[in-house]
RNA sequence: GCCGAUAUAGCUCAGUUGGCCAGAGCACGUGAUUUGUAAUCUCGGGGUCGUGGGUUCGAAUCCCUCUAUCGGCUCCA
């Protein structure tokens, strides 16, 4: 007998070899109905590990703590869309003989397979019938069975097979490891998990194709990647389909059109966006927004120039790493003088630091600066304004002792959480980035900081009550970070706002403060910016809220329209008081109607509308819609004063 | 950077197998109208069809170069 450990902390006996599925039918048939895998985790795995997932079919045979996954679990989407991957290969394969496969695994949404078409170019004609095969065998209840076989058995297979990828691929594995899935007519080279049984596949699409190489080398095979996706249930697959039209509609770089706020020009250059007089004053607007937070934190704005000469890049290590992939050095007419645009603002800032010397006393320092940098990105990455050439970072840098570490981190998140519930980004997690501990070598800083740093992060997280998951490997080499990533109003995920620990340019930059016995120490940094940049923040800010952004954020917050011409000039004495109250008002007197200066308003988003006829003229008054609902109305001075309350209730957070 | 696709007026798009001065709606200008909560009517201006080259009697249309954009891949200090 075995101790089996439920989610809920109750322990039950079960026989050695017992399986997913037969717990689940022991608690209720309709739960063995709805389970799409098991997640096992023993008593010697570390805290922080979530387990493995595994087979409901696979016997469990030591004493561990198990989690019955349904679709709404993520790691059960993933074997759901796994096998639904292998169930297109299936299908790809009766329906094109010969077909050869490369990898097939699930994805964020869906699921994709690398496949070799031997010559045959696949269309979105095609589509139709692949996911009609795919439904036919998936109604045909396949078992997945999963089979293991030695090294040399599977490559004889897919050797007769003549499916060189899975040859190679086979060919890198250790002998005792290696195990097929097997659906209907279908044997895969795979380590699982899956499903059950196909049944529970009921809705099916594939979505496009693309190119890739296999194994991600240009130099090698071109292979056709098709993407698909599944559900358990039709209408899942209709609300799918739904979202994708809505984030359609919701791309920034058609809100930003449509909303006049920024613009690309050819011969600017790819890359460089043009902020229009709208996306200026939001720009602005944010910008003042987190400085007036940053400057009750303590934060000191700097400013620095665009360019900085190249031997700052050489004493940073960036130019060794980055140098031949960026924007190349400016000449001077002094022969030899080179200059770089400035890629990152960090190693201004070391030299700010440089300027005095520092004591003790002094730290944390904290220098701000919303700083513009350039980045030579490759032209097949850059996308509206998350990927772009030239891009602003609401950047600072901490100077602190390393005893002032983990109260700094904290402080950063304070703030961070700060900007995030102001702009209702409710959902997000964070992801904590560590050391890789099998390859020490590519980090550098002393281990006892590193120790001490990481655990720092760790422990501010928790303290912070933030919902993080853990990285290994994904640190900088220069010192681990938080990156947060948030999810929209559709359910898309985007990392935003990031801290970073640095013990490498304190050190390659020599920077020093005296300690209190009188001896030199040498400050940790942190990197840390809550936007991340502001291009990127106002992509995501206008894909979150569909550009109806909120009202102090808001460009063209009031618009005012007269009724007819016979009231421009009280309109305008309107617009003149609210912009004195600093309320971003404007007029809109062009000889329509009033019913089209309405719609065209509504249309840009507008907040707020204040329409202004004979009675309002008579009374100063005027009649406030926001959205498409009746205010009433109100005298001047009390619409600056519902303004400022719509305002701070929105701030107040 | 790689693979594939696209590029026509400020915007969204038509332009048949290469063939009369290249079109529409919106936007813009003009005139009429003076409007009370989501599209008033009239007339008009505006494009060397992304760039450079080629094929052809003739190119928006076919071919090549470059640039930009889109979908992926790779990358993201």
């Amino acid at each position: 007998m075995i101790n089996i450990t439920f989610p809920d902390g109750s322990v039950r006996q079960y026989e050695a070899g017992v399986t997913g599925y037969e717990i689940a039918m022991g608690i209720s048939p309709r739960l063995a109905e709805q389970v799409l895998a098991v997640q096992v985790k023993y008593p010697a795995e570390p805290e922080t590990s979530r387990g493995t997932t595994i087979d409901l079919t696979r016997p469990i045979t030591e004493d561990c703590a198990v989690r019955l996954l349904k679709w709404e679990d993520d790691e059960a989407k993933k074997v759901f869309w796994h096998s639904s991957s292998h169930l297109m290969a299936e299908a790809l394969e009766a329906l094109f003989p010969g077909v050869k496969f490369g990898i097939g695994p699930a994805i964020e949404n869906g699921f994709y397979y690398d496949v070799d078409m031997n010559g045959r170019t696949l269309t979105d004609a095609d589509f139709k019938a692949i996911e009609n095969k795919m439904l036919e065998f998936a109604r045909q209840k396949q078992d997945f069975q999963r089979i293991e076989v030695s090294k040399a058995e599977a490559l004889k297979y897919f050797t007769e097979k003549g499916d060189q990828y899975k040859q190679e691929l086979i060919s890198e594995l250790e002998d005792g490891t290696i195990t097929y899935y097997t659906n209907g007519q279908f044997t895969d080279l795979c380590r699982g998990p899956h499903l059950k049984n196909t049944d529970v596949i009921k809705a099916v699409k594939v979505l496009s194709l693309a190119g890739a190489y296999w194994r991600g080398d240009e130099k090698r095979q071109q292979l056709t990647r098709i993407y698909g996706i599944t559900f358990p249930k039709a209408s899942l697959l209709t609300e799918y389909l739904q979202m994708l039209e809505e984030a359609k509609k919701r791309d920034h770089r058609k809100i930003g059109k449509d909303m006049e706020l920024f613009t690309f020009s050819q011969r600017v250059g790819a890359g460089l966006p043009l902020w229009l007089p709208r996306g200026a004053a939001l720009r602005n607007t944010l910008q003042a927004f987190l400085a007036k937070k940053q400057a009750e934190y303590g934060y000191l704005p700097v400013v620095t120039p665009h360019i900085g000469g190249k031997e700052l890049y050489v004493t940073s290590g960036h130019y060794a790493k980055y140098g031949k992939d960026s924007f190349q050095p400016i000449h001077t007419p002094q022969e030899g003088e080179e200059y770089l645009l400035k890629p990152m603002n960090c190693p201004h800032h070391c030299e700010i630091y440089r300027s005095a010397p520092r004591s003790y006393r002094d730290l944390p320092l904290r220098f701000a600066e919303f700083g513009t940098v350039y980045r030579y990105e490759q032209s097949g990455e850059l996308h509206g304004l998350t990927r772009v050439r030239s891009f602003t970072q609401d950047d600072a840098h901490l100077f602190c002792r390393q005893d002032q570490l983990q109260e700094e981190f904290e402080k950063v998140i304070d703030l961070i959480l700060y900007v995030f519930k102001t702009l209702k980004f409710d959902k997000f997690t964070a992801q904590v980035s560590l050391r890789d501990p099998k390859n020490p070598s590519k980090y550098i800083g002393s281990d006892e900081n590193w120790n001490k740093a990481e655990q720092g992060i760790i422990d501010a997280a928790k303290k912070k009550g933030l919902p993080y998951v853990i990285e290994t490997g994904e640190a900088a080499f220069y010192g681990p970070k938080l990156d947060f990533m948030v999810k929209d109003a559709i359910g898309r995920s985007w990392q935003l706002g990031t801290i970073q620990v640095d013990y490498n340019l304190p050190e390659r930059f020599e920077l020093e403060y005296v300690d209190s016995d009188g001896s030199r120490k040498r400050p940790v940094m942190i990197h840390r910016a809550p936007f991340g940049s502001l291009e990127r923040f106002v992509a995501v800010l206008l894909e979150h809220t569909a550009g109806h952004l909120p009202l102090w954020l808001h460009p063209d917050q009031v618009k005012v329209l007269p009724v007819s011409e016979k009231y421009a000039d009280y309109a305008k004495k309107v617009v003149n008081l609210l912009n004195n109250s600093e309320i971003r008002a404007s007029i809109d007197d062009r000889n329509e109607t009033l019913g089209k200066r309405i719609r065209e308003t509504s249309l840009k988003r507008v907040p707020l509308l204040v329409i202004v006829g004979e009675k309002e003229t008579a009374d100063e008054t005027v009649s406030v819609r926001r959205g498409t609902e009746d205010q009433g109305s109100m005298s001047v001075p009390a619409f600056v004063e519902y303004v400022r309350n719509a305002v701070a209730e929105e701030l107040a957070q």
